[in-house]
DNA sequence: GGCCTTGTTGTGCAAGTGTATAAATAGCCT
DNA sequence: AGGCTATTTATACACTTGCACAACAAGGCC
């Protein structure tokens, strides 16, 4: 007498996206193995059967969900970076600021990130995906710290800009992590605040507006 | 006709570590969910049901191996930081030293740090065990730095000073990080120089016998 | 309106999971 | 030497897992 269940046919690029999305949604919430297929398929409002469907098996949904992941995060830090009318400083200034504020903190995306990192040493596929995110990343730091030492009048060589970009880089990674893993020790602004000031400092920037300490 | 398999008993303490480091190993391998019983048993070369004696099930277990872990590292971590006859500034960056080269800087550490903390937000004892492994390791920067800055005339308030344990606690978990995940893109003893160049410049620390880029 | 494609469901299955518990034996004590 | 006990092995069990496949029906097409 169980009728069967009703379902209705979605497009296939909106059901991919959906079972990503609730493929990221377990993965929170019960870890990367404890995700299971019906897990999965519950959250997406589907059986665990559609699966199949549309990934050729669980490892596969997995990559390409964390490649959604690495995708959706790189996308929104640069975004701060296209600033029409701003001073090179002040463009550094504002992805500072964007990444250490939500969206970008947030304890949801931390729990996935680490979640899919530490399987990166295990699993070359996400190892790679992680890789050029993070280059992605480092070299979009790259031009803005060149951008902000010419409108300075300095011309660093090639060594001395990479290592301003990896610096630059853990700076925020570090403040990143702080404040995804306890975003409330800090108040609103401040971990932005301490990134602008560490960045300056590490480029030897004159503060511009504030008293240096004492 | 198999013959039951031989054993030796072990003290209790001993057999307690050797199925910590088996599971570990084993989450390094296979992820949290994905360390098995059995794989954790077969690596301590023992059976699975003799798990249940020393623990009182497999997520005590994990518990217990984490929390290992992370004693481990603050303890490596602060080791650094005993020196005697050292000036403050070289304690300091002998700290920053010791905390970017092996063996903090390590894949498989790395592997298991991100592993545990992907599901700090979903296990409370978790988020505890590194919370408190955390304000300890900033607690001793903190300290430094004080030191530091003391030993220069300086006299920050306390907001200073923790902003400065903050960001320079930042700096080496990210440096951390990215030797970790790709340390075979840096020379020896770059990471470490990077960190020590950031740290002095975060602390407004005039460069010893280096001279400044230009 | 009826058909036909294919997105979707439901069921089945072998392998593996954590846990419980009985059976064996290693090694200390007297 | 021989027994006692706690450590260790081995087996059993209920349950979950990823995957395979057959049945079904939603919705475009003529």
């Amino acid at each position: 007498m169980n009728a069967r269940r009703k379902f209705r046919r979605e497009g296939e690029e909106r059901r991919r996206q959906d079972l990503i999305e609730a493929t990221l949604d377990s993965v929170v919430e019960h870890g990367l193995e404890g995700a299971t297929l019906r897990t999965i398929a519950l959250r997406a409002d589907v059986t665990a059967g559609l699966i199949r469907h549309y990934f050729p098996g669980k490892e596969e949904l997995l990559q390409e969900a964390y490649t959604a992941l690495v995708g959706r995060m790189t996308e929104q830090a640069k975004a701060a970076l296209v600033m029409e009318d701003a001073s090179p400083r002040q463009r550094l200034a504002a992805f500072v600021t964007a990444n250490l504020n939500a969206p970008i903190v947030d304890a949801r995306v931390f729990s996935l990130w680490a979640t899919f990192l530490g399987r990166a040493n295990a699993d070359p596929t996400l190892a790679r995906a992680h890789r050029e995110g993070y280059l992605g990343f480092r070299n979009e730091v790259e031009a803005v710290v060149a951008e902000v030492l010419a409108a300075e009048q300095r011309k660093p060589d090639a060594g001395q800009l990479r290592h301003h970009a990896i610096a630059i880089n853990a700076i925020i990674d570090g403040l990143w992590i702080e404040g995804c893993l306890a975003g409330e020790m800090f108040s609103p602004g401040e971990l932005a605040a301490i990134g602008i000031k560490a960045v300056e400092a590490e480029l030897g920037l004159a503060p511009l507006e504030q008293f240096q300490e004492k």
